[in-house]
DNA sequence: GCCATTAGAATCACATTGTGATTCTAATTG
DNA sequence: CAATTAGAATCACAATGTGATTCTAATGGC
């Protein structure tokens, strides 16, 4: 199943924002914490992905009350997703325990 | 330059084994902690790549005093390649910080 | 000495993930 | 109604990861 890091991102980016994950959110997320670019093929191809893997649950919302605003794509984590963000996590840093770069 | 999950596992790998770090030991070893199996299409593929971004130096040494016992190919982690991973755990552990998985 | 056995490396075609550039959609402001 | 804008979708391509299979040479038993 394993779960790439950039999967492991978007996961986390969608649990982080709770009932306001959306597709642009979930980008701006990922590149105000890592502080690099997201491009918009890797959201949504990913997007579509996951959620066929189901590891999040998908469904178009209603529209930001602002100019332009447009229907927004919401996500929830599913269960099953969590899971396998969890065990990514326990992988890396159970692996990293003693190694240099894991100390400081 | 974004470095996957599992180039991340082996250069962690590399890294505890020190100087016993080489191909088939570093396979062992990611089994061994991540239970999960260690392909050896990604073991050799990956350390080719590795090696091409320079995160790694490779050389062919000593065959082991064994039955069979066939030279190997070592392995040691370059400065950039801590890095690398540096950076790849640090993003990892600030991007999941407060999130549900990774506070257990 | 010879050959079966074995540790370890290499290769290759293929599946899965990640990216950039570009286009589409519809609500809002004026 | 036309310009603007937030957000989504698509597509061809690059990078990563995998399984099956083959190659290589040293060693131990005989």
């Amino acid at each position: 199943m394993a779960l790439g890091e950039f999967e492991y991102l978007m996961l986390t980016a969608a649990a982080r924002l709770g009932d306001d994950a959306y597709g642009a959110a979930i980008r701006q997320e990922i590149e105000q914490v890592t502080g690099r670019a997201c491009s918009l093929g890797a959201l949504y191809t990913t997007l579509d992905r996951l959620e066929k893997k189901a590891l999040i649950k998908t469904w178009m919302g209603e529209a930001t009350p602002q100019r332009g605003g447009r229907a927004k794509r919401m996500v929830r984590v599913t269960a099953k997703g969590a899971r396998a963000a969890s065990s990514f996590y326990d992988t890396v840093i159970r692996f990293s325990r003693g190694v240099a770069w894991a100390s400081k």
